[in-house]
DNA sequence: CCACACATAGCAAGCGCTTTCTACCGTGGG
DNA sequence: CCCACGGTAGAAAGCGCTTGCTATGTGTGG
């Protein structure tokens, strides 16, 4: 049936021992036998049998990357940061796993705190060698509670767990290290922008209220306006007024744009939650005959690859997407060490474009 | 240390074997001595040891998803509908994988044929369930024996495998089935409506000359000029001034949009690789002073959801990605019976936008 | 009232690999 | 010339789980 290491030994006129030593490399073998097993191996075609090896080493070259949105770039690049990092080395593609060969993979949760602790669970039993989680975490304590526990329970059995976009943990020890963005600092540089601009009627398109994300760029905005004297910054029904919650889609944009438009006839800028929501507000603004920066303008957060092609370019907040993800990743294999505290803040910058421009009149 | 099957088994006062097949639930168990191991588990915080029993079992819960660029939402939304179909059953989120629960993982190889096949490896010695490779193939024939060679073995050790958007296998009996988009004649029929606009002289962004996609498109572009007789439709060197190479980005679509037009100045159209390109595409004409769709249009490919927009919504051919990957999944999963003979091919739907007018003059 | 079928639970033999400990070989120093 | 030691290879004991087969009950029909 299925070609084993006794097999592969008895080929190579070895042990079992041998043959596992020289796959593994961590084994005086002499080099005469070692390329006896390796013609072997290849003779055979053996593959390693993963289940096996895991169980008897009690460990696993799994690293699980955990997304919110696979669908979504944001997701996606730091995803694919974090993979390259990981899987990157390995040049000589060979059978052995000479050095810390390991296998990425990412997990979608879909949003779905469920999902999340089920593929926390499947990665536990995988005994997986890391974790990293990405994105904002959810709000609800008890959901924060629960994952706080898994990765303490995961790190416990030798899991390297990394956070990354993703606040520290509420117990704040599990995670070898969390990679925050800052997304407070980053919403208020960007409303600090148009409050600089004249704008003093500006309305928020929030992402859903559950995430952290959401509250902290949420902040960020509040904070700028406060600061500056904004009139109705400290008015929270006025603030409520201007700020609408929804996904992070195109079409959520579009619809509390739409919303806002019609609340606020002297609405003259509007900052949505991220660039693909502010790519629906674009629309809508548009498809309300106004012209975009001059009757209104708009910013996005997180410059997603395709907003310096909107028309007009989009204003917005650089998050280093594909850095934190590499670092991430470093963290997760162990190249890198972890920041001091454990807790990084990543820089947001932010990218003044053409949607953006002084009120009219 | 950690628990094990055997602490649970004690606790609730049973066998091993009890505890295993309450687990798995496919064996009779008694209600009060289930109630009473899952009590055991929940005290305990017990779980599984997936390596150990993917070994005992021969088989793993791990289905792979193969993706070229994991950032690309083209991949993205193939693998995170194939992801939902596959990890979406489970809703007691329960201890047991009663049914067939499975944790799918993509894996993003970058393009690089090295880590498709160190992927496919990797797979291989986890024993995984399954396999969906997604996007086009590589047109390097060693390559692909090599890779129809691995999945051959695969299949042979009982994985499932699936291409979703990808052509049939070289062996072609490897994969489980194969669901190909119809990429020719989407391409025919974008152009058709470029020549049905007015257009003669068409520019073409081509995507990498390694990928079967691209080849697929190029030929359905080409099909059209010549059943239509456009002018040097017949003539290779003329066609070959008018299409240029690049990878899919958006970078790409900006640069040999410029060179066309320069090359070109008859040029009314370009048609690009895929939406990302056309985006670029777009920028370029702009950048020159031209106007979309009045001086130059330009349309796109697939369909991405930041396509419609696009200023102007981008004429694009839809590829029903969602649907392509959720069926990839059912199949993963033996959820739904193969096509006849294996193949299936997806049909691609023109979207006429906003982005494609008549010439002027 | 006994034998037999059915429903449950336990036993124990692996699954294929890693790794500790032991065995062996050749060599250079005492 | 013998012993100890560095360098290699092998034997064997698991790693934690699944599962075929056996054992033990509990009813039921004859």
């Amino acid at each position: 049936m299925t070609v084993t290491l006794a097999d592969v030994a008895a080929r190579a006129g070895v042990s079992p021992a041998t043959v596992s030593r020289v796959l593994n490399g961590n084994y005086p073998v002499a080099t005469a036998t070692r390329d006896r097993v390796l013609r072997a191996v290849d003779d055979l075609d053996y593959v390693l049998n993963g289940p096996a090896s895991s169980l008897a080493a009690a460990t696993s070259d799994l690293v699980g990357v955990l997304v919110n949105d696979i669908a979504d770039p944001f997701f996606g690049i730091m995803a694919g940061a974090a993979q390259t990092e990981i899987a990157g080395q390995d040049a000589a593609g060979g059978q052995g796993r000479s050095g810390g060969e390991k296998l990425a993979v990412v997990c979608n949760t879909g949003g779905s705190p469920e999902r999340e602790l089920t593929y926390l669970t499947l990665l536990q039993r995988q005994r997986a060698a890391a974790v990293i989680l990405t994105g904002g975490a959810l709000e609800d304590a008890e959901h924060g509670a629960a994952v706080a526990a898994k990765l303490g329970r995961l790190a416990a059995a030798g899991t390297r767990v990394v956070l990354c976009g993703r606040p520290p943990l509420p117990g704040g020890d599990a995670a070898l290290a969390a990679l925050a963005f800052d997304d407070r600092g980053g919403g208020r540089r960007l409303t600090e922008h148009l409050l600089a601009l004249g704008h003093r009627v500006i309305g928020y398109v929030a992402g859903p209220p559950e995430r952290t994300t959401t509250r902290h760029r949420l902040e960020g905005h509040r904070a700028a306006l406060l600061a500056a004297g904004a009139p109705g910054a400290g008015d929270a029904a006025a603030q409520d007024r201007l700020t609408l919650h929804g996904p992070y889609s195109r079409r959520s944009g579009y619809e509390a744009t739409l919303e806002l438009l019609r609340r606020e006839p002297a609405l003259t800028a509007v900052v949505a939650a991220n660039d693909t929501v502010a790519l629906g507000a674009c629309a809508a603004v548009r498809d309300q005959g106004l012209r975009i920066p001059q009757d209104v303008s708009v910013a996005g957060f997180d410059d997603l690859p395709f907003s310096v092609d909107a028309v007009p370019a989009l204003t917005t907040v650089r998050l280093p997407l594909q850095a934190a993800g590499a670092r991430a990743g470093r963290l997760a294999m162990g190249t890198e060490a972890p920041p001091p505290g454990g807790i990084a803040t990543i820089p947001a910058e932010l990218m003044v474009r053409a949607s953006t421009a002084p009120p009219r009149g």
